[in-house]
DNA sequence: GTTACTGCAAACTTTTTGCACGACA
DNA sequence: TGTCGTGCAAAAAGTTTGCAGTAAC
């Protein structure tokens, strides 16, 4: 834990820097915000990081968040995690990285492996324009949701949820 | 063309069979619908569809497109992109393949490669579930888009649109 | 003291749902 | 003919925007 908790406050002192260098104002509401998406790996979406910003400043509108997230993210401090369709999420990872997806309940979690570090872009992705990053999604079922499936026996199979 | 031709009309005619199958009915809406996805390469969002299905059944409705777009994934003839956020973008391609985005118009090709279909789930990936799936994101600016910065020169750089 | 940020409310976009009529099998 | 699908309208969910007061610098 004492490896993720220096990255954590690693990240939370990153964006108090970066908010200062952009002239952009270092208020309780955004260090808070910030401070939730650095402590978090679930790539969390807005609803998910308002309510637990709350617990800290219960005053805190939905609105707020979503703009600091918005100002956060176009700071280059924070991603887009444009994985899954339905309610947009946040991803406070940049070092490269790729992700599991859970067909089943949504979950998403990073994936950390040099060997798809390794994938690059083939020649015939050249015709379509400028490859800049290269990620690689594994979609199935996660633990959890193996788990209830041999509890309950199968109870669908259509297409993807997510 | 040929090729494209004949891959859309089997498209179409496994919509039908598919639609038998399963009880559907076969309906003059639900038809168009499939035809219009069926021989869009450019996984097209709803409001899209909609507007072209709307050329050939003035009478159509959006929330029929809902369903039928709904109905075809649910019975796996179609696949809902899960790339960007934004509108849910929906896919005719079922044979195996990736995509190429672009971060400055939300562009979305597919890049068919052998090399990609090649990569597999890391180990890492088995404590976290089933893989059932890999696919492969690259991201990049496209051609259109690299033209119009050339001539505009740049006018920014911000994070991720899409 | 400025200027930017916040909270509130309202608007907007995308998607889903309930219901009565009409079409498919 | 019976059931399913469609169109309409309204609602729900997610997100953005305008404005007046408040807080950071």
């Amino acid at each position: 834990m004492t490896r993720a908790h220096s990255e954590m406050v690693e990240r939370i002192g990153r964006f108090s820097d970066a908010l200062k260098k952009s002239r952009l104002r270092l208020t309780h509401q955004r260090l808070e915000v910030a401070r939730e998406i650095a402590c978090n790996t679930t790539h969390p979406d807005v609803e998910t990081i308002y309510q637990g910003v709350r617990q800290r400043i219960p005053t805190i509108s939905l609105d707020t968040v979503y703009r600091t997230l918005a100002s956060l993210a176009a700071l280059g401090l924070i991603a887009r995690v444009s994985v899954s369709s339905g309610p947009t999420r946040y991803d406070a990872n940049l070092a490269r990285h790729h992700h599991f997806l859970c067909t089943r309940c949504g979950l998403i979690r990073d994936v950390c492996s040099a060997a798809l570090d390794a994938v690059r872009a083939p020649e015939e992705a050249n015709d379509l324009g400028t490859v800049e990053s290269v990620e690689v999604q594994l979609r199935g079922v996660c633990e959890a949701c193996a788990g209830k499936e041999s509890l309950h026996g199968k109870e669908e199979g259509h297409g993807e949820h997510w």
